[in-house]
RNA sequence: GGAGAGAUGGCUGAGUGGCCGAAAGCGAUCGCCUGCUAAGCGAUUGUACGCCCCUUAAAGGUGUACCGCGGGUUCAAAUCCCGCUCUCUCCGCCA
């Protein structure tokens, strides 16, 4: 969420910003919220201030078995404005904080304005397309005449969008992880944590994906728990509500999860294959930051989800999103697309976005300075790295042969007990 | 699932209705002392929001709230009552 006191003094500024992102809000009313909060609350503060001075006088009346009813009658009705005006206050308040919470984050002033996803700018491309001497496949045909995906039983297992890995398939997946990971760990320098998949209303608030996003989530029947889109929600909510020492920073976590989806809104969309799961794995990279070097870690987070893609050789392009293709929660957001050739396109393989402070004010998330001690909000920062499901997509499509069998990359060679191919 | 105990500031821990935003100790910061270190002495040491001051911010002043969370009783609640959450111990069950 935004600042109330920024909101408040730069409203013409977030007006701007809102609409390059093609939100229409209705901040008139919320400065009317605001400014009617701020002089109940004073009301409530002078009448507060009243009752406990006259109430330290009737202890002292009542000290010297002086007679303090008169006091005390006065009393009771200041004490019954006092709740008359706490109860319009936790109306206004549920008011303003509603508002507040369905407000986008300010995009950084580097971003590209644009009306829809048409006007990314791409950043770079790397690598080389491969060439076939045949038609390539898409993944989905690959993965089912080699046996290594089973849409079907997947299918009848739970529904549509939910699929069986076996054999070599399965044994991809998991090698991706660990080699993802150990990449992470050993050459960008984070730290492996492993979270719940489940976590409850507060956390969900924290990174953005309630109150709004609610209809995105898979909720547990009769519990206040919700199965994470991404791990980016326990990972960042790690750190909620706790003031975090300067020198500690920045801190770089890098997570392995199962993240559900209930995708509504995109039904008819890639509905065949790996790309659009209710349920996929994914390696989440996540970082806590000084403001003043947020975006230099975001160019950091962004090469570090790059280079997975260099050392399993796949071509990818990296966009920025416009304004008007930005998420909620984010300033500024690469999407890293790897090239398809099966479909031949590219397709977004990770999401490295900067929040600036908007997830830390959410989940009060703070630092404090070593010179001065102030308290601040920390920058959040994180990125898929990479979203598994489609990087087996990406490998299948990329490597495929002639014969219908798939090279695996070297690098992931080790972690699927040597296999250099797969055969049908 | 059953029974019991608990939750107070960065940490330990006192506090059963007003003198408590909260003793004491530890830690931390600054200063003094000392050839250095240690010890010693003194001071400071939570967060949020409103208002004043101010061009803004900071600093400063002032008010309010916060002793797990939410309600209630009372002129007045860390303290009494109710509900919830979490932690610990014992029993049961279990990968």
């Amino acid at each position: 969420m935004l600042d109330i006191k920024y909101l408040r003094q730069n409203i013409e500024i977030v007006r701007k910003k809102m609409d390059e992102r093609g939100q229409s809000i209705d901040f008139d009313r919320f400065l009317g919220l605001d400014a009617k909060k701020r002089d109940t609350l004073q009301l409530a503060e002078n009448l507060r201030n009243e009752r406990n001075s006259v109430s330290k006088e009737i202890g002292e009346l009542k000290k010297k078995k002086a007679d303090a009813s008169a006091l005390i009658e006065k009393m009771g009705n200041v004490s019954t404005k006092i709740k008359e005006y706490d109860e319009s206050l936790r109306v206004l308040e549920e008011e303003i904080n509603a508002f507040v919470m369905i407000v986008p984050n300010i995009q950084h002033e580097s971003v590209p304005q644009g009306k829809g996803s048409e006007d990314n700018t791409v950043v770079r491309s790397w690598g080389k397309k491969p060439s076939f001497s045949f038609e390539p496949k898409q993944h989905f045909e690959l993965g089912e005449s080699l046996n290594i995906l089973d849409f079907a039983r997947g299918a009848k297992i739970t529904g549509a969008r939910f699929t069986v890995y076996r054999g070599a398939g399965a044994a991809m997946e998991r090698a991706l992880i660990s080699f993802m990971l150990d990449l992470h760990v050993e050459k960008h320098g984070y730290t492996e944590v492993l979270t719940p998949f489940m976590v409850n209303a507060e956390s969900m608030t924290g990174t953005g994906q309630l109150p709004k996003f609610k209809e995105d989530l898979f909720k547990i029947e009769g519990m206040e728990y919700y199965l994470i889109p991404t791990a980016e929600v326990p990972v960042t909510n790690i750190y909620r509500d706790e003031i975090l020492e300067e020198d500690k920073l920045p801190i770089y976590l890098v997570a392995y999860s199962p993240c559900f989806r209930s995708e509504a809104g995109s039904y008819g969309k890639d509905t065949r294959g790996l790309i659009r799961q209710h349920q996929f794995n994914k390696v989440e990279m996540v970082k806590f930051s000084k403001p003043e070097t947020s975006y230099d870690e975001l160019e950091k987070l962004t090469a570090n989800a790059e280079d997975v893609l260099e050392k399993l050789g796949i071509a990818y392009r990296t966009v920025c999103l416009c304004t008007a293709d930005l998420g909620f929660s984010s300033a500024k957001t690469y999407d890293v697309e790897a090239w398809m050739p099966g479909q031949n396109t590219y397709r977004e393989i990770s999401s490295c976005s900067n929040f600036d402070d908007f997830q830390a004010r959410r989940a009060s998330i703070r630092f404090r300075r070593s010179d001065g001690g102030k308290v601040d909000f920390v920058h959040t920062l994180n990125g898929s790295g990479l979203a598994v499901g489609r990087t087996v997509v990406a490998i299948l499509e990329n490597y495929q042969q002639a014969d219908g069998s798939i090279i695996i990359p070297e690098v992931l060679r080790p972690y699927m007990r040597g296999l250099e191919r797969i055969t049908p």
